[in-house]
DNA sequence: CGAGATTTGTGCGTATGTATT
DNA sequence: AAATACATACGCACAAATCTC
């Protein structure tokens, strides 16, 4: 039960505890949060302000949630390596709605945008990438 | 006015024309959307159903919102240029909570986080850096 | 195959609090 | 002090996806 804090919102507190689980490994990378069913009980509060609390979590990256089956720890993949060529320039920003269908991104998960010498440009998903530096 | 189409979420049909209305330039950088009061009567929604739509462009970093002011469109500032030393990593992912208030972070904004040859790390906020190739 | 249970998604309503002008 | 605008929190109902039997 989430004794009320003044001066931190409702679902912030439930969110810090959630987090706290999770980066514990109390629950670990693959596994589901409770229900939300599960958690209004356990916290005593409303549906929405556990939504919102696991909203904030799918922000950060740190969930993915799936309709009708639970949300999950979201799990680390290997990135794979990138070095763009010599007077590249890389960027990083959330997706835009079109990138996050195209490139399949899911919540939480920024996009390098890599603006090579001549002018082109793509956008990777920063959770499948990461830059060497040469 | 929205008519509702199948198959699309109210909220994503009233970000979308928001959205449309920003890339156009009809709403420039640093002026304000309408209120949320405006956009009921405008697309004929509740007031939650902006709010999910605004929410949506927040996560995007495509807004920034302040309390008792207004919902305004982001203005993209000079980035300053980092060119990390060679053998560097470079990863991009959304901030902690911790990040977020230690270096004022705003919502919908990811951060590099430069991995230096010795194992010491750090990160930038990404509306504020961009890397060089050398 | 369908039926039902479970779980998350969407949409609306209401009331009150907080920040800014 | 008053008006405006966004934030929080609760409630309800139904939709959609998933799983199990």
């Amino acid at each position: 039960m989430i004794n009320p804090q003044p001066g931190a919102a409702l679902y912030a507190q439930v969110a810090a505890e959630l987090r706290k689980d999770i980066r514990s490994g109390r629950i670990p990378p693959g596994k589901p949060l409770p229900s939300e069913k599960t958690m209004q009980q356990q916290y005593g509060v409303s549906r929405e302000t556990v939504r919102k609390a696991v909203a904030l979590l799918r922000a950060e990256g740190l969930v993915a949630v799936r309709q009708g089956h639970g949300s999950y720890v979201r799990e680390q993949p290997d990135l794979e390596t990138l070095t763009p060529p010599a007077g590249s320039e890389v960027t990083a920003r959330m997706p835009t709605a079109e990138e996050r269908g195209q490139l399949g991104i899911g919540e939480g998960v920024p996009v390098f945008w890599i603006i090579h010498p001549d002018g082109s440009a793509r956008a990777y998903a920063a959770d499948q990438y990461s830059i060497r530096m040469p």
